[in-house]
DNA sequence: ATCATATATGAACATATGCTCAGATATTCA
DNA sequence: TGAATATCTGAGCATATGTTCATATATGAT
């Protein structure tokens, strides 16, 4: 294996430099679609605040309403609808209308999932 | 269950209007402390973008040198760098030297299950 | 119908983020 | 030692993000 930087032309007429380039092709062959990628990317960025996250674990413990959110959370309820609907978008919760209430849940175990292997990460 | 917001008036005097006050309170009671959920937030996070995500997910496949990561990603090596040092801090990267060449790679499997659960669901 | 309640939406603004660029470190080799 | 290479770092800047505020929509009660 060469220690040494590679200077390689890609077909594209781009030259770049680097140490390992059957590394790098394998990279791009098994890389995702950009769209996928796209998604993913969102889906975790959609957790990686604090208010959306603290969201996401009351919801944990059951389905609440838009000002039971507001309440716990201490924002605004426009505040806290701005941010359900960017959880709602991701498919990261589901509501349920039930009069002039509407009740937002988890979408699917994915996401609870998602908060105890991250759990796990910070504890180790 | 009252299906009208109440007037609540909480220890620190604050008044909030809430439908389901037992329900914010055991969301209180249950909620994490706040440095962790700083911490589980900052892991989504840096998870949550495109550029950092790409470069984990090559990860995944057998370490690699930052400027092998800069050619993969089409970015400079020094874009590169400060993305593998948000990585790094918060313990989804470890790096491993040799001579002049820096060897990344995923710093356990939690990481891998996270992509592995946030594919699921974003091709469900 | 009209009014009150619960939630949603768009604009605006302050802050955070990601990249580039210039220069600093660290390691190897002559 | 000094030059070359690989990576890191801090500042700067353009764009993205999160909240507030004013207003709109939807449902229920009178």
């Amino acid at each position: 294996m060469s220690q040494r930087k590679n200077t390689i032309l890609k077909e594209d007429g781009c030259q770049i430099h680097v140490v390992h380039f059957n590394r790098v092709k394998r990279a791009w062959k098994e890389s995702i679609p950009e769209k996928d990628l796209e998604r993913l990317s969102l889906t975790y960025k959609v957790m990686g605040n604090n208010t959306r996250l603290k969201m996401v674990m009351a919801l944990e413990g059951g389905e609440m309403c838009v000002c039971d959110l507001a309440a716990f959370t201490g924002l605004s309820d426009s505040a806290v609808s701005h941010q359900l609907r960017r959880l709602k978008d991701l498919d990261l919760v589901k509501q349920r209308r039930d009069g002039q209430i509407l009740y937002y849940s988890l979408n699917d175990d994915h996401v609870a999932e998602l908060l105890k292997i991250g759990l796990d990460h910070v504890r180790e």
